[in-house]
DNA sequence: AGTATATATCAACTATACTTAATATGTATA
DNA sequence: TATACATATTAAGTATAGTTGATATATACT
């Protein structure tokens, strides 16, 4: 029951949902994530950790990116994310879809295949101006 | 997204998924819930609310009782009645199947029909003593 | 080795959910 | 109409979840 309850607890949130959406097109990095929702990285990485706890999403290291997409592996999960592709609409995501793009088409030679996969029906637009942390120091 | 973040949030909580798994044989009035659960009758109170409030129980008044009974009237939220009623053990609401039992003997004259539809499997035992609010004194 | 990028984690804070005890409301019944 | 039963609501407290900003860690590149 409790393996249950924090997998409804886990699409319980609407931003979470919107992550789960997103993957609905296939893998994606933390960086394309926080970009499409525009939100701080800290908060994208803690609501992928309640995804993957939950285990509705898998992640694997891919060089120096986390790729993240939807745990497939039980019909129950399948049904959750049918359920969820069908009843959020396109309309509420127009803007994550608008965001995703400008992101993967401002560095074209990084994410060379992603964009046609995740974001067809979508126009282009510039991008967005993020601000991630400049450097890090390493201490001795 | 919001109605659906609202029915899976009405989900995530153990007490209410245990709830609806009582639900799952018929309709109950809450006192029958109050003593399979065996908790306060305001707690339980609160917790209809939020499934009714999700959309995902209904409930009519009969004499006194307020009966509640799943709201199947949409195949998303079938589907997920079935996914709890397959994946919420047996064994883990033997407890509250007693206790509803128990509690249905306890007034054979009030709960008539309802003991053969919500108790079947489930062997006899004596009632648990519930301490309600002895009276109301109305103020003028 | 040093620097940059990508992501995770942590501590402090804020917000939301849940519980409890008390009391209010609605209905039946003497 | 006074009393009892069944349920809902409320206020106050406690617990859990989500946010923010800072920093740590991991990988890549020079």
């Amino acid at each position: 029951m409790k393996e249950l309850s924090s997998i409804f607890k886990a699409l319980s949130d609407e931003t979470r949902l919107r992550i789960v959406k997103l993957l609905e097109n296939g893998e994606l990095c933390v960086c394309h994530i926080v970009a499409a929702v525009d939100m701080s990285q800290s908060r994208i990485s803690f609501h992928l950790k309640i995804l993957k706890d939950a285990g509705l999403v898998k992640d694997r290291r891919e060089g120096r990116w986390m790729r993240y997409r939807l745990n497939e592996s039980d019909l129950f999960k399948r049904l959750l994310f049918l359920s969820i592709a069908e009843r959020v609409k396109n309309e509420e995501m127009a803007g994550d879809r608008e965001r995703l793009e400008a992101f993967i088409a401002s560095r074209p030679q990084e994410f060379a295949g992603l964009a046609a996969a995740c974001c067809s029906r979508v126009r282009r637009k510039t991008v967005p101006g993020f601000m991630f942390q400049v450097s890090t120091v390493r201490l001795k």
